[in-house]
DNA sequence: GTCTATAAATAGATAGAC
DNA sequence: GTCTATCTATTTATAGAC
C-alpha cells in the first residue's frame, strides 16, 4: 500500500503546495542520481523545475535540506517496497528482492548519490526525524530478515548481520552497474543478474 | 622491484623537482582519498604542501591535472603490487591477494576518490597517456588471472571476465569497509576479511 | 509564494615582482 | 620557481517589490 494513500484530509491549497514540493523533491532526486550532491546546484534545481530560486528558498532552507528531502523519499519508497514483498517468500527470497530493486532503482536513474563525507550535509541527514525513522524501520525490517535466514542456513552464518546489511546497502550504489552498462554489452537485466549472482554467489566457483 | 629504481640519470636540480612533485601528489592522493575530488580545493593541496596556490600551478596546469597525477600515482603502486605477486600462487589466489591490498591501500585512507560522473576529469584522465597505460597493463594482468583461475575451475565461469574485473576494481571504493569501520566494532583485519569473504563466497550460506 | 536583482562567499586560475 | 595580490566566474543564499 502506498504511504501517500494514508493521508486523510488536506485543503485544496495544502494539496497544491505539496504537489510543487513533490514535483521539487523529485527533480532534486533526478538530479542527484545524476550528477551526485557537489556537481548539483540550486540554480539547475530552479531551472529544472521552472520556477525562481527564491521560490524554491521558501520551500526549503538550504541545499542540505533540498537532498535529504530527496533521501527521505527514497527511504519512503524503500519501505513502501518492502511492505509489499510477498511474506510467503523465504527471508533469503525476500533480501534477493530487496537487493534487485535497489539495482533496478540506480539503473533507472532514480537512485540519489550522496557523499559520505560531506559533513554539512551529514548534519542535515542526522537532522531529520523522517530519515532517520525511515533508515532505521527499514534496518529493523532487513536485519530481521538478515537473522532468519542464517537461522534456516540459507545466508553465511558466520558473518555478522551488520556486515550483511551495509553490504546489501551498498548494491545501491555499486559502480560496477555503471560501468557494465557503459561497456554496453550487456542488457540491463543481464546486469542485475550478475551482480545478484556476484552479491550471493561470490565469485568462486562452487 | 621499485620502478622509481630503473631511473638512472638525474641532475641534483631535477631531483629536487621530482621530490617537490612527489610531495604535492602525494598530498593530493591523501585528500582525494579524504574527501573526494569535489572537496578538495587547490588552496587546500597548497597549503598542505606548504608552498603557494601560484607556485603549484607552475607545476600542474589544472586541478584535474593535479587530480590525474595521483591516480597515475596509484597505478603505479598498483603495478608495483602486482609485479611483486608471487607467482608460485595459484591465479586465484593472486586475485585474492589483489583485492586485499586495494582494500588495505583504502582502510589506510591512500586510495583517491573520483567522481565517475565529472566529464572535465574524465577528459584529464583519457588524455593522460601514463594513467592509460598503467590502467591498461594492470587490466591486461588480471584479466589473464581471471581467465586462468575460470579454467582451473576456482573461479565461477559463468561470470564475464569483465565482470568480474570491475567487482575487483569496486573494492578499492566498497563503502563498506568505512561503514564498517564507523560501526567500530571490528579490526582492520577483521574487516577485511568479511568483505574478503562476501567478495569471493558471498552472502549465501555453502 | 513568486519574481528580479543582488549580496556574500568561495574557488579555479593568473599577473607580475623578485 | 616562489611569492603576494588579484581577477573572473560560479554558487549559495537573501532583500524587497508584487
Amino acid at each position: 500500500m502506498n504511504r501517500a494513500a494514508t493521508v486523510v484530509k488536506m485543503s485544496f491549497k495544502e494539496q497544491m503546495l505539496q504537489a510543487r514540493e513533490d514535483a521539487i523533491v523529485q527533480t532534486v532526486n533526478r538530479l542527484l542520481a545524476e550528477k551526485g550532491f557537489d556537481a548539483m546546484t540550486v540554480d539547475e534545481v530552479a531551472a529544472s523545475v521552472g520556477i525562481a530560486k527564491a521560490s524554491l528558498y521558501k520551500h526549503f532552507p538550504s541545499k542540505e535540506d533540498l537532498a535529504a528531502a530527496a533521501m527521505v523519499r527514497v527511504m519512503r519508497r524503500a519501505q513502501d517496497f518492502l511492505a509489499g514483498v510477498a511474506l510467503e517468500l523465504s527471508p533469503l527470497e525476500r533480501l534477493r528482492e530487496v537487493a534487485r530493486w535497489t539495482m533496478e532503482v540506480q539503473l533507472a536513474g532514480e537512485m540519489p548519490s550522496l557523499p559520505s563525507q560531506n559533513s554539512s550535509l551529514r548534519a542535515a541527514l542526522m537532522a531529520s526525524k523522517d530519515y532517520l525513522d525511515g533508515l532505521m524501520q527499514v534496518s529493523d525490517t532487513l536485519g530481521g530478515w538478515i537473522e532468519a535466514a542464517q537461522k534456516e542456513g540459507a545466508l553465511n552464518p558466520a558473518l555478522p548481520p551488520i556486515a550483511v546489511l551495509y553490504t546489501l546497502y551498498a548494491r545501491a550504489c555499486d559502480p560496477v552497474l555503471e560501468f557494465l552498462k557503459s561497456s554496453g554489452q550487456h542488457t540491463d537485466a543481464q546486469i542485475v543478474e550478475l551482480v545478484m549472482s556476484t552479491c550471493f554467489e561470490g565469485l568462486n566457483a562452487r
